[in-house]
DNA sequence: AGATAATGTACAT
DNA sequence: TGTACCTTATCTT
């Protein structure tokens, strides 16, 4: 489930159970053999999180930087299984298992080459400190619609297609408006929004964006729970009706991906 | 801007 | 058995 909470709940996790110790690492589906051989026995002495990469930290081994992809998944449960790309096991009584499935990129790697993917990345509504103007210094002068935009890891680091429908939808922005028509008031609170939905995505591990008031049992609704586990308003909701107006939710793709919304909570710009 | 490849799992047919 | 998927690097237009 990867995006830009999912890592930032990885990297609490990982310092939580592993920060601190010596641990064992091991590649069971051998793909990061050499490299996991290096790091066996060094002490986790660092972990950092920027956008969907998620960086941990070896002592005197370097950093190893790990993205998800669209289907890696990380487990804590030390199920025994020979598809695990990279096993650390580590806690003060080694009782700590952290697998790594089917990710994109893991690959041991140096200080400044991971400053280096920092400097490629935009600003992190999950980074306390990153500055929102430099996406919009972005967005603002570009003719591409919004939903590419929001999408850009270079423009804005973290937001998937869920975040990118949900945020778009709940400040009524239709997903085709062009950056430079949005204003910068309107960016600071798609921004503000995003660092409170991001947030409570981290603490609860799952996306949530429908306000109480448009929860289905205060619509009169019966309970619905989305296939990822949490409660959207438009992602992954084509054809069904909106929860705010009953108008059937529309979706099509966009920038490879599958762009859901409301046509007449987000109406078409002019 | 679009098409494709890569990786692992879950659910539909 | 097929297909969708919370992604993106790398190709070709």
């Amino acid at each position: 489930m990867p995006e830009g909470h999912t890592i930032h709940r990885l990297a609490e996790d990982c310092l939580r159970l592993l920060a601190g110790w010596q641990v064992r690492a091991s590649s069971p589906q051998g793909k990061f053999a050499d490299s996991a051989a290096l790091l066996d026995g060094a002490v986790l002495d660092g972990v950092d999180a920027h956008g969907k990469h998620l960086f941990l930290g070896f002592e005197g081994a370097g950093w190893v930087r790990v993205h998800l992809g669209l289907i890696g998944k990380v487990t804590f449960d030390g199920q025994v299984s020979d598809t695990v790309r990279l096993r650390l096991r580590g806690g003060p009584h080694g009782e700590h298992t952290m697998d790594l499935r089917g990710p994109a990129a893991c690959e041991l790697i140096t200080g400044p080459e991971k400053q280096a993917v920092h400097d490629r990345l935009g600003p992190d509504p999950l980074r306390s400190g990153d500055d929102p103007r430099r996406a919009y210094a972005r967005i603002s002068r570009s003719r591409v619609c919004l939903a590419a935009l929001l999408m850009d890891q270079k423009v804005l680091a973290g937001v998937g297609n869920v975040y990118r429908a949900e945020v778009l939808f709940r400040h009524g922005v239709d997903p085709y408006l062009p950056g430079r028509a949005l204003t910068a008031p309107l960016w600071e609170a798609m921004w503000a929004d995003l660092v409170t939905l991001m947030r409570a995505g981290v603490r609860d591990n799952r996306i949530d964006t429908v306000r109480p008031e448009h929860e289905p049992a205060a619509m009169g609704r019966p309970p619905r729970r989305d296939d990822h586990g949490g409660e959207v308003y438009v992602y992954r909701r084509a054809g069904l009706p909106c929860l705010v107006c009953g108008t059937e939710v529309r979706t099509a793709p966009l920038a490879a991906r599958n762009l859901f919304w409301c046509p007449s909570c987000q109406p078409p710009h002019i």
